[in-house]
DNA sequence: GGTCCAGGTGTAAAGGATTACATAAAGCAC
DNA sequence: GTGCTTTATGTAATCCTTTACACCTGGACC
């Protein structure tokens, strides 16, 4: 028995069931264009007897608009981008627009070829959260205006739209936390070099330490390149530093978390012998034990942000190279040594 | 300026300055029929100079193919979930498929629209966690005979292909193990009632009492929904019996956090006072105090041979009702006063 | 009664690929 | 030279909708 993959009743049939043309049951279906009260029952009442739905394929291919986005975000796995991914999800379907979306690993040949396979299939337009690394790739779309919107990093070499968090004044207020509390010796374990995400958070971090009378230098930095296992390594050196900070600033969830571990296995206590600070909210954080004092982000925010804007601009054709900030909230649990609000 | 969303290259072009036919360009292309040197070099020439990409809407519309298949799932947020998305995503790309993923947010109605929209898109074939309540709006589609794997949960209404972790096994060896270290008084923090897994786990908790001498209703049974919320109140709900369960075992990973929240809470120590097994891995697992016991899932396993399996009933035509299992395994850490291996 | 306009409808042409079928040329055996 | 097969190619139909255009009818108006 062969398998029918495709629905067989078409717009014809609804036509000859109703004793009408196809103009007319398409101008019926789509509201578009006159049409009698006595055609327009009959079409209805085909569709209904017929059980008749549209073939996508068709009216796209003809009508060249897809309803469809497409989301290149560089790891699911992470907390923030599942969020961000639930966010563009419900705006788009609010607005009766789909989503495509797929995962880069962080790797820009991959990603190249994710956009262009989108394109391929004729997306509207696309939300990208563009990995480390050139982008020529982009060049000769830019040429076509392809309707882009990039989220989370802003790419220098093109002016696109970006929405992001506001991280430098994330940064700035958890460090200006931590400095008002009297500590001194800060280390910052930060995310991939050159993204502008990385930079932005350490240049927040940096005016704090002015603000306070440190020069730039006095912060201890760290790379962690955003994973996990560098992340722990880092926090590692943190440790091994002499005298040994006061607080450590994780750039990011799986970083700051990987701290904590770090501190654990030393034995050192947290927050009593360190303090300790992450960029970005997730779930666990406040299970934790001490519960994480965290910059929280708002993942789901900067996603719809990023369809109303894509939205937007594939309506009216005029992008514009506006960054949209999406703000940023300090939570302060019990790893930074205040005692929690009362939960 | 307007946008050009679509590309203007078309097959014609390419026909045009290779100096042949349409047809010729197609079984170029496609590798389908015969085609001189000439000819071929020609063609490929053209597509080169021109930059030429072939219109999927097109081509889909004509060969009745999408190559696409859809995964509609209760909750990206949930990390189990997560992984799962990662591992259908890899195996389908790594075979030239694509993707299109949907929430149902664990609401039976909006599942039943979000695959209608995946059905009118032309999906090749779909892979759904079927939320609970009844499934009648599938019938339809099994008429149709639409290549349908389920993952996660099983339908017991229709006959369809499940790929799911062995939860009966998992269960059982987590609970077997509390009995061996000689408790008990064993509390579990149930799922989602009616549903496959929540049930099958159960049933294995039942089996590994039955083999220690308990009656079934020595097991202690409280119900949170799969949710943290919930979770958290069933938590409470153990933490207040008399006298107090030796252990409990939560049956997902959010309510499993939730357990040991209520535990530090209450400033119950655990596992000195209490022990705790999760169901599910998850990121944070190892970094909670105590570390978590947990049974892990592959997640991404379900995907992949979800994925493969969906792609031999396209390719073949033959569904099957088979049960796939994937194997769990029981990560031993301090939660439930083992004390964990050497890190 | 003739003109104009509006509303309603149908015919046919897109949209861009694949492919059944027809045709032509070439190769080979007799 | 004839007939048959094989290879290469082109023409045109097909997938299913949307929509430009032409047409027709009937009413309002002069």
């Amino acid at each position: 028995m062969p398998l029918r993959p495709h629905k067989v009743t078409r717009l014809k049939d609804v036509a000859e069931r109703a004793g009408v043309s196809t103009a007319t049951v398409s101008r019926v279906l789509n509201d578009h264009g006159p049409a009698s009260e006595e055609a327009r029952s009959r079409v209805l009442r085909a569709v209904q007897d017929l059980d008749y739905h549209p073939n996508w394929l068709a009216r796209s291919l003809r009508g060249r608009r897809t309803n469809t986005i497409g989301l290149v975000l560089p790891d699911i796995e992470n907390p923030f981008f599942t969020s961000l991914v639930k966010g563009v999800e419900q705006a788009a379907s609010a607005q009766g627009w789909n989503v495509i979306f797929c995962n880069t690993d962080e790797d820009i040949r991959r990603e190249e070829a994710l956009v262009r396979t989108l394109i391929d299939r004729k997306i509207d337009g696309l939300i990208l959260c563009p990995t480390a690394g050139p982008h020529d790739y982009m060049a000769p779309y830019m040429e076509r205006r392809l309707p882009v919107v990039t989220v989370n990093r802003a790419l220098r070499d093109f002016p696109l739209p970006a929405v992001t968090s506001d991280n430098l004044q994330g940064a700035y207020e958890a460090t200006r936390h931590l400095l008002a509390k009297g500590m001194r010796r800060l280390a910052l374990i930060l995310g991939t070099p050159n993204l502008s995400t990385t930079e932005d958070r350490l240049a927040g971090c940096r005016r704090a330490a002015q603000e306070f009378g440190l020069a730039p230098e006095d912060l201890l930095l760290t790379v962690g390149h955003a994973r996990t296992a560098q992340g722990f390594q880092a926090a590692q050196d943190c440790l091994d530093m002499s005298p040994r900070p006061q607080a450590i600033f994780a750039f990011n969830n799986l970083m700051a978390e990987a701290a904590l571990m770090a501190i654990h296995r030393r034995r050192i206590r947290c927050p009593a012998d360190i303090a300790l600070i992450g960029f970005d909210d997730f779930r666990s954080a406040a299970a934790l034990t001490p519960p994480l004092t965290v910059v929280e982000q708002n993942p789901a925010g900067i996603g719809t942000r990023a369809v109303k804007e894509l939205t937007r601009i594939i309506a009216t054709g005029e992008a514009t190279q506006a960054l949209h900030l999406i703000p940023t909230r300090l939570i302060i649990r019990a790893s930074c040594g205040c005692t929690a609000p009362a939960a």
